[in-house]
DNA sequence: CACCGTTCAGTTGAACTAAGCAACGGAATTCGG
DNA sequence: GAATTCCGTTGCTTAGTTCAACTGAACGGTGGA
């Protein structure tokens, strides 16, 4: 494709041809299917829960267990659109605020998860510089006076949020009710750890959840449902191969039955056949989706994070190159901090390379683990847990948005 | 050989600091009469 | 003289630093069999 013909002719070409996908968004996670397989259990006692926000009396607060990927922050949202719908048609004056607290920068401490909330409501919390205390003054101010009567507050992923903040924010939330004039508010929490409310102090426990539910991971056969009825819907007929299906669910269901990872895996493995012009999604796709969603999430994620985190990366990656065994701690370090000067930046101190690369263990990039070496002293015991093939991808992105 | 104290190379927690930011309040400036 | 703008001060959050205590098993020495 050197000059415009090609060019004309390729689009052309694309224009012309069946494509695949019939509907892609059904095939992405953002995606809020009309009924949800295999979580009817669930779905039933969250709306049971839920009910009485209709006769404006406040519900229980509910805390939501699950994995990722078994369809918890799914159902929650289902749940609470339906009551959003009924809600609105009966004029009921309630109303929901959905807070990823795993979001860097948006409602990852305790300053900024109340401020956004206030934000939601049509308040005006800077990002920084007032006192915690006041930012509740604040946000209570703006609920009261929007008199909403009722609100739905949901903290999905709310154990990241207590790990970095503490559990004292948990009971300042509890608490808030209480403090509330015109409004109710009631929380759903939602947690990918099973153990989270162990170690949270037992008053904001029993608050916090009045009533759980508890997701269990999909099994194999469950998996391949959902991919079935997306598929229906998100694909043309007869495009997809013998056993892919079941290859995607396959792959899902070793990663405790992650229903978001198999559509994913299906949809980019769509989209690999789509490009190499092929009419059918095979077998070899799923591979080659497996492997590049594995990149673009780590890629994904480096985007976000700051230099110095993306050079500990770098240097991390550097060294795998060169030798297959584990790597330490202090391997990292000295060539980070090279790499740092080298480009003419200030080093971070080895305190906070320690804390990044647990960061790194925690995303799943890496794999880490903290060992004693007997008296050759104790670190971290290193090896990536990504493909080797994707490495240098990642190297380069790196490189490109560090300008080496 | 079994046992035990030493030792290393980080890990981990807590206190502290610098950079940004907002609000406050007083000083300086502007404005209309 | 009142209203408005400017500017320094204070107090906050947060990312990162400094300090220091802590860790846990291999090493190497000891003593007993």
């Amino acid at each position: 494709m050197t000059n415009k013909k090609d060019l004309n002719k390729f689009f052309n070409d694309f224009l012309t041809k069946n494509p695949l996908f019939l509907n892609k968004k059904v095939l992405q996670d953002s995606y809020t299917p009309e009924n949800i397989e295999h979580r009817d259990d669930q779905i039933n006692t969250l709306a049971g829960i839920l009910a009485p926000l209709l006769r404006l009396e406040k519900p229980s607060n509910v805390f939501v267990y699950g994995k990722t990927g078994t369809g918890k922050t799914l159902s929650v949202k289902y749940v609470t659109k339906k009551i959003l719908d009924v809600a609105k048609e009966k004029n009921i004056p309630l109303k929901m605020v959905y807070l990823n607290c795993k979001l860097k920068r948006i409602a990852d401490t305790e300053y900024r998860l109340i401020a956004q909330i206030a934000n939601e409501f049509g308040g005006n919390i800077p990002a920084t510089g007032l006192p915690t205390d006041e930012v509740y003054k604040a946000f209570m101010k703006v609920i009261d006076e929007k008199s909403n009567k009722l609100i739905i507050l949901v903290l999905d992923e709310i154990d990241q949020l207590v790990k970095k903040a503490g559990d004292g924010m948990l009971y300042n939330i509890t608490r808030l009710n209480s403090e509330l004039k015109n409004t109710e508010l009631s929380l759903i929490g939602i947690s990918n750890d099973l153990l989270f409310m162990d170690g949270i102090d037992p008053r904001v426990k029993s608050s916090l959840s009045e009533e759980e539910v508890l997701f269990y991971p999909y099994n194999a056969i469950q998996i391949q449902d959902i991919l079935r009825q997306r598929s229906n819907v998100g694909f043309r007929k007869e495009i997809i191969g013998e056993g892919v299906i079941e290859k995607c669910a396959a792959f899902a269901a070793r990663e405790h039955g992650d229903a978001r990872r198999a559509l994913e895996l299906l949809r980019v493995a769509g989209e690999l056949a789509e490009r190499s012009n092929k009419i059918t999604i095979t077998l070899e796709d799923i591979d080659a989706a497996e492997e590049k969603i594995e990149c673009d999430k780590v890629i994904d994620t480096i985007h976000a994070q700051p230099k110095q985190f993306q050079l500990t990366l770098y240097s991390l990656l550097s060294i795998s190159e060169q030798k297959k065994k584990s790597i330490f701690t202090g391997d990292i370090y000295s060539v980070y901090h090279d790499f740092s000067i080298k480009i003419g930046s200030k080093p971070l101190t080895q305190r906070r390379v320690s804390d990044i690369i647990a960061e790194l263990d925690m995303m799943g990039i890496i794999n880490a683990r903290v060992v004693s070496k007997g008296r050759y002293g104790r670190t971290r015991e290193i090896c990536l847990s990504i493909p080797t093939s994707t490495t240098n991808v990642i190297k380069n992105v790196i490189k490109e948005s560090l300008n080496l």
